[in-house]
DNA sequence: GGGTTGTCTGTAAGCGATTGCGGCAATGCC
DNA sequence: GGCATTGCCGCAATCGCTTACAGACAACCC
């Protein structure tokens, strides 16, 4: 019923060798020939059989993305980035949508992907994820956003000093109680670094850290995050939020309480969402989109063995991308500030 | 290198078809020799290869999701809605990003998916892309989400009720005034359903209804077209947008000319967004995950072939969704409102 | 003119599963 | 005891392509 490469080769007079040397482009083919086949391919209108061309080849023409979700800014944005890369190269997109790490069972088993998939991108998950290990050893090409990992290409910012860049920012307003709106207790490296960011500028300011209040990175979590925060005996006059998402639950809880940022209170965050525009938020920017693109072609570069391989640097495959702090509304001098002590 | 189904076979003691039916579940298999056959597999750690199984069994095991976007709010929410389901049924999920079908050549040709998939669920294009019928001449599954075609599982909204609902609230409110934030010009026929709600009601109350500006279901879109209304020698008191992004991107407008949300004029949409109630926005609800899998869910029974074949009834396969008009701040009535004009 | 290249093409052996068909016991039935 | 079932299992033919290998032929160089 379907056509096959051999109906194409009889039609036109040769092997089904040729035809699939000419079709694919290899050399070796008389240029009279190659347009020949070509043009009889399509008035057959014969297409490939994928299974079968991945059966003889051993190659798939697909990339998995693990990812914990799609229905976030961050996660879509970079799938986004992601998916344009490959489909410039013509590569399938196959998605893994893997749940919080924290709670569900993580990364797809390895089994899973062998034989599926030529190459592997893996989104932001806790380097403890026993199971990155498993992926590598079957030898799949990978490459890593936002979480480093040896010799594989990590596309990452940097946290400590994103974290460091918007702590410093409220700290240079003349805010001195500034708390921070975590992710959750037991950190990924990403979360961690972010931590350590706002530890160091706060001491370096000689300012006291405080205590973490965790919003698991969404904006539910921000706003009872931030309702904690608020329900201390005195709360800060700034606040450093981990996510804009969290951000925007703590403005949330923040309009409840009727309290005014940019106003009353300082806020300042790390992501460059689409909307924190709209909500006058200042937050540093990362090139959510731009990271999917690299990760990708990293990844591709691996899977055609063009990559440069950068032999003797420790660092190897670590790729940094800058972020930019994007001051708002939402960080005002202290001065300005309405004690809420 | 790589072990295979020969080995295990060998190693257990039977045939390559025993192997095959054992690991599969499939009858006429010994159930002693069904676990023995098990257990030397999961001993010898052995996966079947795709490839291989696809070639024989003309399955791929995959569905192919194709979207305009995916780093917007509405298509990665119905997105992680199919992943959802199709992961419990371990299929695969291919997502094709295709861009903006006013501006890219839409969808993949068939000639893309033939042979790469079983199934291919839509979200959301123009019904006049002229590719979905050749999609459907193949006779591959699929089922559509925002779309309604005649004897494909489509998943929709009633838009025009929605918009009715939206604006009738409006004019429930005491607005006479009310403008429209649409799409584009040349319309999808959901564009043009809600273009037809909004009408409705306007003409329902006796009311004149205003000419559409065009926001293109981005925020930025809908703060220029939010401007441009604001432009007008009497502005409306109220507005409808067609989109929760338009009604975020008119409240950014509003904002930068000084006019409160809520209390100068009143702004009602549709969507649900996320961060529609962060930003006190009315809104007309979609369950839009719910959506993506009932997409999913119905293209699993089409393919599986176990969908009961209402034959005789001309909507097959239309399966409507409900909204609910969720009143927020933004909304008050007319008399609250301060006269712009 | 014989050997060496080099270009083009065909032959055929895989790739690793699935599955129709037939064989062979063990069982059931008259 | 003979014969039809039934339940398991193996044989071997596919599925449609890729690719090593080799053959044919032309051009080139001494």
């Amino acid at each position: 019923m379907s056509i096959t490469i051999r109906d194409v080769a009889q039609a036109a007079g040769v092997s089904t060798a040729t035809v699939s040397r000419a079709l694919r482009g290899l050399p070796h083919v008389d240029p009279e020939t190659r347009e020949r086949v070509r043009r009889v391919a399509a008035e057959m209108d014969y297409v490939v059989s994928p299974s079968a061309s991945r059966l003889a080849s051993g190659r798939t023409g697909t990339v998995a993305v693990i990812t914990p979700f799609i229905d976030r800014w961050f996660f879509s944005t970079v799938l986004s980035g992601i998916s344009d890369v490959l489909q410039e190269s013509d590569v399938d997109l196959l998605v893994y949508e893997v749940g919080d790490p924290a709670t569900s069972p993580g990364l797809p088993a390895e089994r899973r992907l062998r034989g599926r998939v030529d190459g592997v991108i893996v989104v932001t998950l806790p380097t403890d994820a026993p199971r990155i290990a498993d992926l590598l050893e079957i030898g799949l090409p990978a490459s890593f956003i936002g979480v480093r990992w040896p010799g594989v290409p990590s596309v990452c910012i940097d946290d400590a000093a994103a974290a460091r860049m918007a702590t410093q920012h409220l700290i240079n307003l003349g805010h001195e109680r500034v708390g921070i709106l975590s992710g959750r207790p037991q950190a990924s490296t990403s979360q961690a670094a972010r931590a350590r960011g706002y530890t160091e500028a706060m001491k370096g300011a000689g300012l006291e850290p405080e205590e973490a209040a965790y919003g698991y990175f969404t904006v539910a979590g921000g706003e009872s995050a931030m309702t904690s925060l608020l329900s201390q005996p005195r709360p800060p006059t700034a606040v450093f939020a981990m996510s804009d998402d969290m951000a925007f639950g703590a403005i949330r809880a923040l309009q409840r309480h009727g309290i005014r940022p940019g106003v009353d209170i300082a806020i300042a965050s790390i992501d460059g969402h689409d909307l924190s525009e709209l909500l006058d938020l200042t937050t540093v920017g990362q090139p959510v989109e731009q990271m999917g693109r690299m990760a990708a072609h990293a990844l591709l570069d691996r899977m055609l063995g063009r990559d440069n391989p950068d032999a003797g640097d420790p660092d190897a495959g670590e790729i940094a991308v800058p972020t930019t702090l994007v001051v708002r509304g939402s960080t005002v001098p202290v001065e300005r500030t309405t004690s809420l002590g």
